[in-house]
DNA sequence: ATTTATGCAAACGTTTTGCATGTGT
DNA sequence: ACACATGCAAAACGTTTGCATAAAT
């Protein structure tokens, strides 16, 4: 991992959806190449959404035809170590990557639909005591965690549903 | 998934842990055939540990040196089904196994060493609340979590080791 | 005898890697 | 010209599957 980058998560998403300039400048700042590649990456998850190296292979060959899966991956791991992307396992076998906020958060992912929110992390606050009193542990906020739940919707629609994830 | 079982947690880990007959009645008793490869699948597990596919053969190995990686999976997801094994994503890419316990729990995993602890998944509850303000979602306290942390002696030992997990 | 489980080999999906070619600076 | 990024092919990884053989009832 490389140094810390703190840019408003807000404008990286607009630097990244508009896939101009401001997208090369972000990567030039990192050290990286602004190949059209990287650009398109970048500007695939412009969206706030949280895509796999597969969906992101399939956007981004609609710009780029000639991309290789293991350019995206190591693209993605490019702007990981960049602070423009994280990585985040959703749980369903392959890994999910969004544009990286300002903020550490967490997500809660809808075991029926796989719709995934966005959690700040204190909401995890309460459990850090609970769990250092009941094991010893000190709860790593830091890290990506994951919770199982519903989406609105899904819970609405009765429990009946098999789990997507 | 079949039908619910009700052992208490200590009987079915001195039951598999010993691996005789006690092991091939809890077999019997969810409809398989109590073979050399289940009773070490199961006194293998029989510790208390969280093993992965992997590991499980290797152990295995020892009493059954025929035995084949696709049987243990086939094992493992045979023991699921009759309640007598969860699996457990404790993050590393590959699924980890443990006995089934008498009630539902949660993992602590600690991010430098990778132990692990159980955690009585009312350590969430003050959680659920939070979550349901700030996103909608109903958690979901059925499913897995998994808490990165560190363990009280990665945690004494100071912060700068890399992450294992 | 019949059902069910095993071993083997081959396939799977995701991700990583080696290496020659191509592109950005 | 040089460093760096790409495409391709092949391999790695954990896991699943088809099928003939073997073991349990």
């Amino acid at each position: 991992m490389t140094h810390q980058h703190h840019h408003s998560a807000p404008a990286l998403h607009r630097a990244a959806a508009e896939g101009g300039t401001r997208g090369a400048e972000l990567l030039r700042r990192a050290g990286c190449r602004p190949t059209p590649q990287r650009l398109e990456v970048l500007q695939a998850l412009g969206g706030g959404e949280h895509l796999t190296a597969d969906e992101l292979y399939e956007r981004v060959r609609g710009a780029v035809p000639t991309i290789n899966p293991s350019t995206v991956y190591r693209t993605l791991e490019v702007l990981e170590d960049a602070g423009l992307v994280r990585c985040a396992d959703l749980g369903a076998g392959r890994m999910h990557f969004e544009l990286a906020r300002g903020h550490r958060h967490h997500h809660v992912v809808c075991r029926v639909c796989g719709a995934v929110e966005h959690l700040h992390d204190d909401v995890l606050a309460p459990v850090a005591a609970g769990v250092t009193a009941a094991t010893g542990y000190v709860l790593d906020t830091e890290a990506e965690i994951l919770l199982p739940g519903r989406c609105p919707a899904c819970a609405d629609a009765g429990g009946t549903r098999t789990e997507t994830i």
